[in-house]
DNA sequence: CGTCTTGATGTCAGGGACTGACATCGCCTA
DNA sequence: TAGGCGATGTCAGTCCCTGACATCAAGACG
């Protein structure tokens, strides 16, 4: 229990997870994640803002991938198809680890608070969207219901690759998605 | 201060949004709004599940309009039309309130914990939407790609109806923020 | 080799959100 | 008019989270 072990940030996560898992996010104190990782609770918050972002250290990867891909795309594409190419590079992140994926999911789904924050994270991510498109020229309606949507149909392929027992990747899931969005669209406007 | 005045509940969110507005989220106390509406922090917590509850205590109609309206359009509409009016009947609920609307979303927008409780409810609405669209016979994904477009449709609009200082009610600006997907996805398609 | 600086950690005290258990009050009904 | 009963009050306690200050290990530097 030295005090100097390495990694203290990567050992309250796993402790975090762990617990969460065993005995649920609100039956466990942030007492008994320090303990685990042989910490203490005040280092706790001083590396997560609260109890909840132990489990969303990771979105900040996210999001500089998303606006990265964003800025990289043909100066000439339609919005749309800009947030669902950033979109699918984002999701080729998760390949490899969606065993992972759905521990963590399971364990924010069975708690309002965990979810209250995954949202946040995921509105987080729209708001770059919208920026970063608009930083390429997009105006800004089309900007934001582009980041709007593209993050809307992103929870959704999301929720239907974890669900899912295929061989498909993420990124799969989430071109799906837009094709379904396309045709949706399509028959709305044939009315 | 009596013990049966009437509508605690009301007071309570009273003295919170003026509490709120005056000095901020979280330099209001729950003892303080209690007091301030003639009760007890206990009782607080009888009428409201948290301190961020008293702002959304309105959510619940909103759900039910939804889910009316969906319920109610025409069986052969398609999915994201019978969205977009159920939309817009909501937003009809809002006109005469812009100013409440824009009181209580400032305190909202200025502090993080209000925000995320705003995006749950907004889910909520989502996942409402989604089953009562399945409800009706729209396909599984389908649905919700629709719901979840039509939130963030709603957001958006949502947003630029309190920002803007026009004539028009939120319903209007729904109307117009799927009139630009609409464009959008066409736009994309064309690609 | 010893000292100094620096960043990470520990310790302590305390406020405020939230809960469970139990008491009290006022309206309503038999 | 005595209960029943729902809404409120009181009290004690847990846990989240923070500020202030002390301590420790490692590298810098003389």
């Amino acid at each position: 229990m030295a005090r100097w072990e390495p990694n203290a940030r990567g050992r309250l996560e796993d402790a975090a997870l762990d617990l969460f898992t065993e005995r649920g996010y609100d039956k466990t104190t942030i007492a008994e994640i320090a303990q685990r990782a042989g910490l203490t609770e005040r280092t706790f918050f001083r590396h997560f803002a609260d109890k909840r972002e132990v489990l969303f250290s990771g979105s900040a990867h996210l999001h500089d991938v998303l606006v990265g891909a964003v800025a990289e795309a043909p100066a000439d594409a339609p919005p749309l198809t800009v947030v669902a190419t950033a979109l699918e590079r984002v999701g080729s992140l998760f390949e490899e680890r969606r065993s992972y994926a759905r521990r963590r999911q399971a364990a924010i789904n069975a708690n309002g608070e965990l979810l209250e924050r995954e949202l946040v994270k995921l509105a987080g991510l729209a708001e770059a969207l919208d920026a970063a498109l608009r930083a390429r020229g997009t105006a800004e309606g089309p900007a934001s219901v582009a980041a709007e949507t593209g993050i809307a149909l992103f929870r959704s392929a999301f929720t239907s690759w974890i669900a899912a027992d295929d061989t498909a990747g993420l990124s799969e899931h989430i071109r799906a998605a837009f094709t379904s969005l396309h045709s949706l669209a399509v028959a709305s406007s044939a009315k």
